[in-house]
Parts: C-alpha cells; structure tokens; sequence
DNA sequence: AAATATGCATCAATCATTGTTGCACATCAA
DNA sequence: TTGATGTGCAACAATGATTGATGCATATTT
C-alpha cells in the first residue's frame, strides 16, 4: 500500500491556510475528514502529530476546532512531512544472513544510504511553505478555468 | 509495510558483482535466495524486472545462472532503483471530493511535487555505481575487523 | 535421456495503514 | 447547572500491496 500519510497531512495543512487566509478560524475535526474524503479518526491520528510539532493548535469544547500553530508561510512543507513521519526512512534494510562481506556490511551500508536519500527529499521540501503551496494552488486553479469569467467546462 | 524491494534488489546486485570480483561466473538463483535469506520465487521475479532493464542476464539449464548484464562500474544505483521501482512514485495523493480551491487542485499539485521529490532521491542514487559501493563495503569490512590480521571478535 | 536451472502463473500469508466505534474530558451557551 | 459540541484516545476490524510457497513448462548441458 503506498503511503498516504503525508499527502493527506498536507492537504490538512492547506485546508487550514486556506480557510485561515478566508477569514475562517478554525475547523473542526470532522469539517476536515470530510474536506479529505476521510474520517475524523485519521484526521485526528495526524492532527495529534501535527499538534506535537506545533504546527497545528486546537481548542477544545463548543465552538473549537483546529487552525494553524504557526503563519502559513512559516511552515515548510518538510516541517509537514517530519511531524507526520517523524524518523522514518523511505526503505529499511532487509535482515540478511551474515555470511560475506557483502552480507555482513550491507545492512549499515543501507541504512547510510536511506538517510541520504531522505535528507534529499527533505531538501526538496523545505524550500516550500504552505503560503508559497496554496499560491502555487490558485495559479493552477486559475489556469483550469480559462480566459473570461465564466467557466468553460466541467472539470472531469 | 516497508518497502523492501529495493534494497533486496540492491543487495541481490552486490552480491553478484562481489561474485564476479571473485571470478565466480554466475550465482543460481537458489544460491541468491540463500544469500538474501528469502525464497527463489522473490528473487525471480526481481530478477525479471533486472533481465528487463539489461542489468543481469541468465543462461538458462544445468550450470547456468545469473550475472551482471554489465560492469558494476557501469551500473548505478539508480538502474537498479529505476528497474525495480519502474514509475512508481514515492507518494501518490489521496483522492479528495473536489469542492474548494484547494481539494480541486491540490492532486495536480501533488503528483508534480512528488515528482520533485523522486527525481531527488534518484540524482543522489545516480551517483554512485555497484563498484563504488562494493567498494565501501570492503571499507566498512575492514573498519569492523580492527587493526591486525586475526579476526578479534565473532560478528553479532 | 537425465539432471539442473530459469520463467511464470497461481494462491495463501503477512502486516502496516486505514477505517470504525465508543467514551472520557473540556468548553461554551442558555 | 445543564445540554450541546468538539477534542483526545484506545480498542478492534477491514483493507490491500508485498512477500512467501508451490507447481510446471521450457531450455541447456552432460
């Protein structure tokens, strides 16, 4: 099953900004799962390691819900993907017989290289914030419906 | 779960390029399961996916076997990675109900970041060959034996 | 011809993630 | 104070891709 961890932790997030940026405070939970075609059970598994890393805060009782813990663009979408991932690597070794010298190295080899290769993806992602996303998300948004006021055509 | 294909893969690799650096032609695929500590069938069908991209080849009946389809100066990391994975992406968006800004453009915007990401993580793989990295594992080796001749301790 | 080895299809097992339910606790409004 | 709303959290079932197991046709060497 691939991860969808952190693509749904991320359209969370822009949920959020988007709503914070429409004058919107907060939402609630289930407002959520529902924006994320979910249930309130997962949203709140990630919303609880959102909260951890203080990208999210939310108010409790009547009237509560969940906003940003910080402004959209001072949240970078790697502080995103930490929080919801936390050390996870993208692969693990796989637990060999030791028996040669490729077998008796390559699980620290591994390990080595998997920590490379997260730190690239890393990279890729701090270099964007939430605000700079949701920017990204109106151009792309502008260029669906083309031209003159009206829109043209239903999306498929 | 997590993945695991490609270290197999890679450690299945190393495994026949430290073969061939020994003047050992080819491994069965028997042999590599062994090695790898699964069952022939697994290595088959990665081995399929590595016949198809040219990075091994296998003669076929008695006394045949599996070898590099090239040097393993010639062959990165990101062959092996590129074989095994295909197009697979590192993350795919989660389908959301299409109501907002955000939920009607974020899987575009999605797919095209996790693109960024996977081109990252396959640079960093480019870089390195099957012969640099066996060449670090006789590093590692040699780190783990300290000092002299006599192997000190058993390995864990 | 016999032995060995790959190639491939089918089926069951595994296991992290997702989805569901229930309930305690906190807060606001009347 | 009471009722309504909403979060936090634990327990459990469902899901689905990957792994593991088995059988057999085909190819090649001795």
């Amino acid at each position: 099953m691939i991860d969808v961890r952190f693509p749904t932790a991320l359209q969370l997030m822009l949920n959020l900004a988007l709503a914070h940026s429409e004058g919107v405070a907060q939402l609630s939970s289930t407002q959520l799962a529902g924006a994320l075609g979910t249930n309130p059970s997962l949203v709140r598994k990630l919303l609880s390691r959102l909260a951890n890393a203080g990208l999210v805060r939310s108010s409790f009782g009547r009237g509560g819900g969940i906003r940003l813990g910080r402004p959209a663009d001072a949240i970078t979408l790697g502080d995103v993907y930490s929080a919801v991932l936390g050390e996870t690597s993208l692969w693990a070794p796989r637990a060999v017989p030791h028996r040669c010298l490729v077998s008796s190295n390559v699980e620290r080899y591994f390990v080595d290289l998997a920590a490379k290769a997260d730190d690239a993806v890393l990279r890729t992602l701090k270099h964007k914030t939430l605000a700079d996303s949701l920017s990204e998300l109106r151009i792309l948004d502008a260029a669906r419906k083309p031209v003159s006021a009206h829109r043209r055509a239903r999306p498929t």
